[in-house]
DNA sequence: ATGTTTGGATAGTGGCACTTACCAAGGAGG
DNA sequence: CCTCCTTGGTAAGTGCCACTATCCAAACAT
């Protein structure tokens, strides 16, 4: 496959390709002569997913790129290797260490993960991103003046981790290593946006049934 | 208050509410002369919801002006501003109908809201655009060749219905109207990274405790 | 032999979220 | 009164990012 029919059949413009194949989210097509590559389904599976992060997960190109490259580095074992690309993905605004809100948020997420008994996750406080950014977004609230009981926090945890069960779950089907690898990073990527129109709509049909569309 | 005790006091830089004045996410202050105008508490609580929106929602300013928009048109019944407020948020792009990928999705979507019986949600496919992120998410899954079967989405959809439900009941114990407008966009903009957040940390959480740290 | 297609390199584009530099009008101190 | 600093407002500039347009020479197609 050429580098026009990968681009017809994903449905991305040659300049991108040429962009991605730049920037390192492709690896290079097997180089027939000077002005001739070839192609074939393993680059169109990945041009999907790069599509796929940037477009639907809003992943920076730069990210994209480190992500893959724990993808692809089969030199760690698999949890390390999902471990590693996951890590790299969220784009956290580092919380301000010295904001009184920052600090109560800290308490209140060390606070929470003891209550639910996720001990390996209270391992990670220091450096997982994602309790950054739980962090962040707990002392964006209080910061606003709202305020609720832990319990609404815990149940809400509880839910999500129902969900991430079923993550797990569906990481378990897929046949190979390498599949199951990539099918973390795209579940990352795909499942949270779709989780958060599920939401939205949920939302939606709540608010209806509660109080009509008036 | 003046403008750089507003900035003192939610640490964002002159310049920068300058520049949120200009592009009118602040109302002007109250202009004491040509060169000095007076800033108040609802000034500083609007600038941190801004801020709370641009930095951990991610919204883009236009938009963040447009929800501003909808949550201070008090021409319009509460139901109605929170709806136009949460409509204006999602940064969707435009699903693909002549994409095979997208009408499968359509119908995956349909599906689903008829299963869970989600008649009033059913009603808005058209027009909501949590419902066009849903399809956008789910064809980029089948485009990546990853399969599931139904019951799967209806247990994720069911989880982040009960995660509605609370909020909407948050919203309940919101004392005046003005502020339940205000809370249902700081919910929604807060909240699902909130949720991202923890379900990062669920993932990580179940992972270790399945495989361990390795 | 000639026109077209190829992949690759370089530079440019447009959008966005600020930031900098500057300005005239006020007010404060002498 | 005069000088000097501060104020809010405006216009232009910055840096980043995800592309995109333009060239180019080598290779194929006829």
């Amino acid at each position: 496959m050429r580098l026009a029919q990968l681009s017809e059949r994903s449905g991305v413009s040659a300049a991108t390709i040429k962009y991605y194949l730049r920037e390192g989210l492709l690896p290079p097509g097997r180089q027939v002569n000077a002005t001739t590559a070839e192609y074939d389904e393993e680059h169109l599976r990945r041009l999907r997913l790069v599509r796929a992060m940037i477009q639907v997960g809003r992943i920076p190109v730069a990210t994209v790129r480190e992500v893959l490259g724990h993808v692809d580095d089969d030199s760690l074992g698999r949890t390390i290797r999902v471990g590693a690309a996951l890590w790299a993905l969220p784009q956290v605004p580092e919380p301000d260490e010295d904001d009184a809100y920052v600090r109560a948020a800290h308490r209140e997420a060390d606070a929470l993960l003891d209550t639910l008994g996720w001990e390996n996750a209270r391992q990670l406080t220091t450096i997982s991103p994602a309790y950054r950014r739980l962090v962040v977004a707990l002392a964006a609230f209080r910061r606003l003046g709202y305020d609720w009981d832990a319990e609404l926090l815990v149940t809400r945890a509880r839910l999500m981790h129902q969900a991430a069960v079923a993550d797990l779950d569906f990481l378990e089907t897929q046949p190979s290593e390498e599949e199951k690898v990539e099918a973390a990073v795209a579940s990352a990527v795909l499942v949270e946006p779709m989780l958060q129109a599920l939401h939205r709509l949920a939302q939606e049909e709540e608010s209806a049934r509660r109080y009509g569309f008036e």
